[in-house]
DNA sequence: TAAAAAACATGAGGCAAATCAGTTGATTTT
DNA sequence: AAAATCAACTGATTTGCCTCATGTTTTTTA
């Protein structure tokens, strides 16, 4: 790859996809939403369960995983205003192809599947946007791919580091909400290679740590380190 | 993940997406489309150039992957009568996301990007359905993900020749068109891995090796190897 | 049909990163 | 306030797999 767009943690913004219904229609979803609100840590759905509800985050940020043992892979995180779990409804699948479950506090819109399946059929313009959410959805999927099958710790660790910076909190400083485990899973390394690695980087006078705020000093050789992995 | 339907190569088969067209949209695709024949080996799509064509591959096996320096990464294998490269469309991006070569001759149908994207608009069963195929391509594309970054050569190697065998030649007894090289890039791992892998599945009597021609003796015992990775 | 090139095969050695086995400090429980 | 739990951190050891070096067989091409 030349570019690293969007390379590793979460799908751009989506733009409103409901703002391409009807009044009727959306009265419609309106009708058959329930919001949530899921406690820091909480499991928002559960892969291999029953698929009965689209899942808009409007408030916090999740990860989306497959489970495994004994360890999960997480294939994206997800920040507020998105959908979550779209690509989970295909004819002959009704089930959820992974779990989702909170970093903080968030809440959730739960929309009837059936009621949004029969949107798609109805109403082209709709069923176009959903589409480019999901081959966004699929573009970030595979750079994250990429990032994790063929990067090593250094660049796996930069590009976390600067994905969380300009996709999620849209600052070169940032209160992280994940632990180090936490990262460790995100990068698809130990905890002590997380902090091992932070550790170098911060004497290296790259990033600054303290406790939970990290602030990048040096977003280009981040950046560079991100790229020759 | 507790089952593993699709676990790594192909995308499952389609259903005929266009036959829920209508006699004048067909004529619209037919006259937008253009036949090509590729030798084995040959590009059909490169990463990063303008995406001007939708590609439908009448005939043939092709590999779906993002180019990396030294080695590039396989997202997924397709056979014959697969929509290909769909995922490349969305707003604001008109660039292939990966590169697509012939793995043996293959013909493709090439079909205006912006006819697609029109019926997409226009007809909201066809891009219901569309979304289907791309929703069961996602599935894929994250159980091979999953393959990838959490088991080990074994269960690697193990994988990808039930994939083949259960999803694209439909038989325990195939003749690959992939040479030692290809099955490592498609595994992740090196030709020599791969060599030392099929001689001690070999030895353990749970495949039988001449040549290119493979034949799976203890399908079971593949599948537990594959699943305990 | 001989020569060159590509694919296949095998052993030895090295290394990136995981695992293991701790210590320390902060927070929660009792 | 003591005990227990958890998160952050550190060093020593192990390991899975790659790389390199070299040889052999098969395929391609001249």
């Amino acid at each position: 790859m030349n570019s690293y767009p969007n390379t590793c943690v979460v799908p751009p913004p989506e733009g409103a996809c409901f703002d391409l219904l009807t009044e009727e229609e959306k009265k419609l979803v309106d009708d058959n939403t329930v919001e949530v609100f899921y406690k820091k840590g909480e499991i928002l759905c559960k892969q291999g369960s029953f698929a009965s509800k689209i899942i808009y985050l409007s408030e916090g940020l999740v990860k989306v995983y497959l489970e495994g043992s004994p360890k999960d892979l997480v294939l994206s995180i997800t920040p507020k205003s998105n959908l979550v779990g779209l690509s989970s409804i295909y004819e002959g699948n009704n089930t959820f192809q992974f779990s989702v479950s909170s970093y903080v506090d968030s809440t959730a819109k739960l929309i009837d599947i059936n009621i949004f399946k029969q949107l798609l059929r109805q109403n082209a313009a709709f069923a176009s946007k959903i589409i480019d959410i999901l081959n966004e959805n699929t573009a970030q999927a595979y750079g994250r791919f990429f990032c994790l099958t063929r990067k090593q710790l250094h660049g796996r660790m930069a590009d976390i580091m600067m994905c969380l910076s300009e996709r999620i909190f849209k600052s070169l400083e940032y209160e992280l909400p994940l632990s180090r485990s936490d990262l460790g899973e995100l990068t698809g390394m130990s905890t002590e290679s997380v902090i091992r690695l932070m550790k170098e980087f911060k004497d290296d006078k790259l990033i600054e740590v303290s406790g939970k705020k990290i602030t990048i000093l040096e977003p280009k050789r981040m950046r560079k380190i991100s790229e020759v992995g």
